[in-house]
DNA sequence: ATGACGTTGCTTCAACGA
């Protein structure tokens, strides 16, 4: 089994690419985020040409998380209960079983900066997060995988000076993360297609995907069972490239069940 | 140098992103 997940910042603006990245990448569950489209805007219609069944959670102009599966969608989850809003939820999560597998997707707040409201909402979004996946674990094999907003550590940015005070890299949050490792989900770790650094985002501006000055904010958690079964896991760089591209790449894990 | 770039929408600039 192939799946994958990617922040594609506008599902509607990088229509052309994901469907070209599908057909190329073929991965059997695909967990998207940054959608900003609401559930009836999204091109399901698109995407089940390629054989895909979706899931999407949307709420318009912002956030928007969806599932991609061309082996079922069944038990389909809209956000969680308890989910904190902002102030009202949004939708930031999305979950279903596929092939087994219960698959989740999660767009988690950003927080802006640690003196921000949003800062708070982000640790007490992680802190509720973590009792419904303990729950879901329990339940059977689970992948938890999306954009965190969260650099687990130093060398996940490409100069830790920079973050110095800045969220993505605060103790908290980074213990919000670690807290999610304690319950048995185990970090899948992807391999940079070039260079060391495995990173999945790089912002827009000044050519900073060229310098390769990044961030590794975009993860793949799995229940112990499926880790042991993973054979790779890869950030597809190829797809930041050229014209139009989402600021985010795609993590792309195989597993051999 | 607190900028840069990209997406959205009751657009003609503001909000947001990380």
């Amino acid at each position: 089994m192939r799946f994958a997940t990617w922040n594609v910042n506008s599902v509607k603006a990088r229509l052309p690419r994901l469907l070209d990245w599908l057909e190329h990448t073929a991965p059997d569950v695909v967990c998207l985020q940054e959608t900003k489209v609401g559930e009836d805007g999204f091109p399901a219609d698109e995407v089940g040409e390629l054989g895909y069944r979706t899931a999407a959670y949307g709420q318009g102009r912002w956030n928007g998380v969806a599932l991609l599966s061309r082996v079922g969608v069944e038990d389909v989850r809209r956000g969680f209960p308890g989910e904190p809003g902002f102030p009202d939820p949004e939708a930031r999560a999305v979950s279903a079983v596929c092939d087994g597998i219960r698959f989740m997707s999660v767009y988690v707040p950003n927080g802006r900066t640690p003196d921000d409201p949003h800062y708070l909402y982000k640790l007490e979004w992680l802190r509720v997060l973590r009792d419904v996946l303990a729950a879901d674990l329990a339940a059977g094999p689970l992948v938890v995988a999306g954009d965190f907003n969260v650099a687990p550590a130093d060398a996940d940015v490409w100069d830790p000076a920079v973050f110095a005070g800045s969220t993505h890299v605060t103790p908290p949050e980074r213990a919000a993360i670690a807290a999610l490792r304690d319950l048995g989900l185990t970090d899948v770790p992807a391999r940079a297609m070039k260079g060391d650094h495995p990173f999945t985002y790089w912002d827009y501006r000044a050519g900073m995907f060229h310098q390769n000055k990044g961030m590794r904010i975009d993860h793949v958690y799995a229940s112990a069972d499926l880790a042991a079964m993973v054979t790779d896991a890869v950030v597809d760089r190829e797809a930041r490239k050229g014209k139009g591209p989402s600021d985010h790449a795609p993590v792309v894990v195989d597993l051999k069940r």
